[in-house]
DNA sequence: GTTGCATGTAAGCAACTCCTTAATTAATGA
DNA sequence: TCATTAATTAAGGAGTTGCTTACATGCAAC
């Protein structure tokens, strides 16, 4: 029962790829499919899957089947931790925007951990 | 002449690591000699080390020999370009709250790339 | 049922990551 | 000069990543 590493790591982790980036970026349109998905890059299907994983792990993305087609659409939750871990990390003027940024999540009714 | 992963999926893999994050939020406190860094880490010295050049590959922090110490100290610029891409693809309330970002950081006259 | 299309899984491989211990470099100070 | 301290480099090993090709699965239309 090995535990693997935290929810932080693995946002950043699949982000470490420029692939794995342009495949969100491209979901920003609307859900894909796999296949829409894939047509772009020079890469085999099973590579383009095996980033999805990657991508489904860190809860960037979901996959929902419907017919023989899976469609993948954006989650953009686990990004926000990791937009407050940088922020966190910008320099002095960046840590009172922060405090800002807190503010207004409140306002927002932010439900993430 | 081997060209290397391109510069935002280096800073994205050197903040896919629990000790180089923590390496990095120390250095907020001010720059800090190898030694003291390595310090609270259950790990050897090379260890660190290793994790330095990372953080130094991706321009998150900078080395300054004095003596027979390495000073280490923050470089937020990377940050910069990361944050960016983590904050377009935030969603749409983020969308607006991103402009409310560039509005106060053109108040502040930000000189950042 | 059988064919065909969209996708996922399996197995394999080179390259990389993250750690280790041992040896090395470099500066200090008696 | 020699020992001490601070840090890096070297070598090696277990595990992971990112791709490949080949095979399996699942649904649909005939």
């Amino acid at each position: 029962m090995q535990q693997g590493p935290d929810e932080l790591s693995l946002v950043f982790q699949a982000l470490a790829d420029p692939t794995r980036r342009e495949i969100l970026s491209r979901l920003r349109g609307g859900p894909t499919t796999v296949g829409e998905l894939a047509e772009p890059f020079a890469m085999s299907r099973p590579a383009i899957s095996q980033h999805l994983k990657v991508l489904e792990r860190a809860g960037l993305i979901e996959r929902t089947a419907s017919a023989q087609w899976r469609t993948c659409s954006l989650r953009t939750e686990p990004l926000d931790e990791a937009s407050a871990w940088v922020e966190r990390h910008r320099g002095e003027w960046n840590a009172r925007f922060d405090q800002l940024d807190e503010r207004l999540r409140e306002m927002k009714g932010s439900t993430d951990a």
